[in-house]
This record gives C-alpha cells, sequence and structure tokens, in this order.
RNA sequence: GGCGCGGUGGCAGAGUGGUGAUGCAGCGGACUGCAAAUCCGUAUAUCCGGGUUCGAUUCCCGGCCGUGCCUCCA
C-alpha cells in the first residue's frame, strides 16, 4: 500500500509521490529555543519521527529538516531578564531540547539549521522580494505586500477580507494593507541585530523558515510539517515568501499538520497551573511512556494529555518489556521486518494507534508461544515494530527494574532479600517467605517466581 | 462575528454503507504454597432529530455540547 498524507493545501488525503522518485524533502518548524520545551511543543516531534522513520524505510534516500529558531523577541526579552547574552540563552535551551528529545527517542533531524547562521540568506531573500514588488520598505521595517499575492490564503482558506474583518490588533500605521507582515525589523543598538541595506535591524518570524528550507531543500520540496496553530499565519507567510521569491514556484507539495494537545481536558496554560514541560514529566516517567502517549491518537485529532494516560502508557510497555524479557534467552531472527499491517497503518496517515494494537497483537502471540524458533520469528518482529515506532530499545531487565528512586532499595540489598526467601521456602516457612514478599512489596519491589528461580521488578 | 475540528463501551482510542478493532479497568476461570506475570472466557458504546438507502455509527441537513485559530503568538 502506497502512503498516503492529509494535505492541508487540499484537505483530503492524497498518495505521497515524491518529487524527484526516491527522494524525500521533510521541513518541520522547531523550537524557539528561549524556554524548556513543554509537552506540546513534544507532540509534532515526536510524530514527525514517526514519519522520518517510515520515510527512511520506504525511501532510500530522506533529508529531514527541523530549523532551531534562536532569534526572537521572546528570546531577547529572556536574555533581558536574565541580563545574560542572547547566545547563552538560545545554547543552553537548545542543549537542553536535544536531551529531552533525546529521551522521547526522537532522532536528531539530518540538519537543524539555525537561523542566525542564514541570516545572509534571509536579506537576499528578501531583496529579491522587494526587486519584484512583493516588498516595500516603510518605517525601517521591510513589509511583505500580501495584495502583491493573488493566492495568499490558500493554505490557512481564508480570504484577505476575513483576516482583516477578523483581525483583533490594532495595525502598525506604516503597513500600506492591514495584512502585510514584517520581513526585516529594525534593532535599537541595546539589541541584537544585523547589517542589511536597511539598516542594523533583525528578521521577522516567518522569513527564516523559507530562507533555512531554500537553503536546505531547494526551491520546491516534498513535506512541510507543523503544528495545526501554524497553519496562520506563519505557514501562510513562509508560502507567500517563498512562491513570490522563487517566481511562483511551490514551497512544499504536502503539508502535514498535527492536531493539538489539552492537559487533563484543558488548554495547557502557566495560569491554570497545568503547564507541563517534558523535563519534569522525565522526572516520573520514561521518556518512552511519554512517546507512546503521544503516539496513542491519531496525530492529527486532539489529544487529551492525562496523568492516566501516562501511567496507562507505562503498564502497556511493562507488559511489552515483560513479553520480551521472557525470551532474553532467544535470540532474536535477523533481518526481520515489522509486520505488512503495521506498515500499512502507518502509510494510511500515519495510524498510530492502529499501529499501536497491532503491536498488542504481536505481544499477545509472543507471550502465547512456546515453540523457540517461532519466538526467534517473533521477538525479531516485534523489535522490528519498535523500531519503526520508536519504542522497545531498551535492555528488559533493565526497564522492568528501573531506577532505584532516591532512598529506595537498592538492587544488592533485593537479592540478598530473595536468596532468605528462598531459604525460607526450602524450609517450608511460608510465613517467613510470606513477610519478605511483603517487605520488598511495600518498597515497590514486585517477586515473580518462576520456573528458572525469582527475578523482581519495580512496581 | 469569520474559518476549522471533534462528540464511539467505566476510561483511552481506531476502523467501517450490512455480525462495532485494540488497550486499561471490571467479572469468572486456569496456573501459583501464597503472589506476580501469563493464558482462557465474559458484560458494557457509536450526542439528539430529520433525510438518502433494502440497510447508517459511517453519507447529507439541522440542533446541542466541547474545542482550536483569526497577523509577530509558538
Amino acid at each position: 500500500m502506497p502512503l498516503s498524507l492529509f494535505n492541508t493545501l487540499t484537505r483530503q488525503k492524497e498518495r505521497f509521490e515524491p518529487l524527484v522518485p526516491g527522494k524525500v524533502g521533510l521541513y518541520v518548524c522547531g523550537p524557539t529555543v528561549y524556554d524548556y520545551a513543554h509537552i506540546g511543543n513534544a507532540r509534532p516531534v515526536v510524530v514527525f519521527d514517526v514519519l522520518y522513520r517510515l520515510l527512511t524505510r520506504l525511501y532510500p534516500d530522506v533529508r529531514y529538516v527541523r530549523n532551531i529558531t534562536d532569534v526572537d523577541d521572546k528570546i531577547i526579552d529572556r536574555a533581558r531578564e536574565n541580563g545574560e547574552p542572547m547566545e547563552s540563552v538560545t545554547a543552553r535551551t537548545a542543549e537542553a531540547f536535544h536531551q529531552d528529545m533525546a529521551a522521547l527517542n526522537a532522532l536528531p533531524p539530518d540538519i537543524e539549521p539555525r537561523a542566525t547562521a542564514h541570516i545572509a540568506q534571509m536579506v537576499r531573500m528578501i531583496e529579491r522580494l522587494v526587486a519584484a514588488g512583493n516588498a516595500y520598505e516603510a518605517d525601517g521595517h521591510v513589509l511583505f505586500a500580501v495584495p502583491s499575492m493573488p493566492d495568499y490564503g490558500r493554505l490557512s482558506r481564508r480570504s484577505r477580507d476575513e483576516l482583516i474583518a477578523g483581525a483583533r490588533v490594532e495595525v502598525a500605521p506604516y503597513k500600506r494593507d492591514p495584512a502585510d507582515f514584517v520581513l526585516w525589523k529594525p534593532s535599537p543598538p541595546e539589541v541584537p541585530g544585523w547589517a542589511s541595506p536597511w539598516g542594523r535591524g533583525r528578521p521577522g518570524w516567518h522569513i527564516e523558515c523559507s530562507a533555512m528550507a531554500e537553503t536546505h531543500l531547494g526551491e520546491t520540496f516534498d513535506i512541510h510539517g507543523g503544528g495545526l496553530d501554524l497553519i496562520f499565519p506563519h505557514h501562510e507567510n513562509e508560502i507567500a515568501q517563498s512562491v513570490c521569491a522563487h517566481g511562483g514556484a511551490p514551497l512544499a507539495r504536502y503539508w502535514v499538520h498535527n492536531g493539538f494537545l489539552t492537559v487533563e481536558g484543558e488548554k495547557m496554560s502557566k495560569s491554570l497551573g497545568n503547564f507541563f514541560t517534558v523535563r519534569d514529566l522525565l522526572g516520573e516517567v520514561p521518556g518512552e511512556a511519554i512517546r507512546l502517549t503521544l503516539l496513542g491518537a491519531h496525530y492529527r485529532q486532539p489529544l487529551d494529555f492525562t496523568r492516566d494516560a501516562l501511567r496507562q502508557s507505562k503498564a502497556t510497555l511493562d507488559r511489552w518489556y515483560g513479553a520480551l524479557r521472557a525470551v532474553e534467552d532467544v535470540p532474536a531472527a535477523k533481518d526481520t521486518a515489522p509486520p505488512d499491517e503495521l506498515v500499512t497503518a502507518l502509510e494510511d496517515d500515519l495510524n498510530t494507534p492502529l499501529a499501536i494494537s497491532h503491536v498488542h497483537a504481536l505481544v499477545s502471540s509472543l507471550n502465547k508461544s512456546t515453540e523457540t524458533a517461532e519466538r526467534a520469528a517473533l521477538k525479531g518482529t516485534l523489535l522490528a515494530a519498535g523500531d519503526l515506532l520508536g519504542l522497545l530499545r531498551r535492555d528488559p531487565t533493565e526497564w522492568s527494574r528501573g531506577d532505584a528512586a532516591a532512598g529506595g532499595i537498592d538492587a544488592a540489598a533485593i537479592e540478598d532479600l530473595i536468596q532468605r526467601r528462598k531459604d525460607a521456602r526450602k524450609g517450608k516457612d511460608f510465613a517467613e517467605a510470606d513477610r519478605i514478599r511483603k517487605e520488598l512489596a511495600d518498597q515497590g519491589v514486585i517477586l515473580e517466581d518462576g520456573p528458572g528461580g525469582t527475578t523482581w521488578k519495580r512496581a
């Protein structure tokens, strides 16, 4: 079954065909690095990581570009508040972002361009837009002239009139048209800035993505991804800039947007106190449980992120790793592929919930199997399925034993108690054996008596 | 006000014009010295009202409810 994706441009699920056979260019809007990534930021990263893994499986040459926005007024504000240079804010935050996303098993993109390294490309693009009559200088700013682009609003399906009618913000006096947006703005001396034909200044929000996409993927590429909230104005404006700077060549052929996330049924916001950073959550549950939670709903559906969902994802992974733990002594079959139905589910517009149900089926088969060759085959298939989804990468025993919580009982002490319980059982002193079981249970350690002896795991 | 999305069992969450996946929780059973894990079995759902159809949860219209965006905010 061929890959199909829901294209925001046409509001339809379309069969995916790369522009150049065998070769795929993917651009995803990355973070503005001024603070830790929150769980809402993590959703597109994880969703497009699955797409990247799938594309890599289907096509020999995939180039995944995800930018880092390291110049922005929010960053500048943060730097001023902290009394530190913008560069130290962005370096620190980008590093934290990398750590957090790695903890979610998100692969790094092939190229991670930074806005500040592409100022020259932005300036050149703006110059082209001015020369072509699509942009103008006014009051130290350079603005994109929206009326110069007849197709403006196609992605978000808004007419210019609607935009103006719905505008909530006062229109800057230097704009020729209320819908015009900033390409370049002046920087006062205390604000970071770069020399340009229009004086010292800094780029507007949208131009960086146009310039970086052009630099690393060319004028027209295959897939552009991001959150639903970016459709307007960000992606609409990106299209306007790029298309006009490229003589009408389309920017991306498929626009893929992930849905929004709520927390415990409410919009995440700092004032509601339900604002979770990935970093906070990683202190409570393994990153893999966060990842599975994010993949538990279809990417275009709204996702309600709850403690209960997180707990359930952890329980699911416990079961999956439990099945792997039972076949630790069986070498996985080599060169195994994920099940066809799982690949098919992902090819159908990234139906991760359906794909996950196929993992459940695999785990169930593995638990039931008693024949060594079959178990080896199933183990290989399960690991291949996990690889495609970015799951089940850890050692199963290590997973089940978890990390000794601060003050928790350590592995050596547990083993010692298990030995003492074994002696008690040998002497039919079940009261003592049960006392030890209870003692460990009270510390979150569960004992499992199997044919090969007693093993343990943390609850 | 404009544009958009969604309403499926106790919870989460897919598919589908014709016996409604999957997981968690529940109940019963097997296994276990007791457990845990696992396995087997089992009850429970398509917001409301119209329309199209032999037949709609699925398509169309209306309503109700929830929710997102509406230009520097990612």
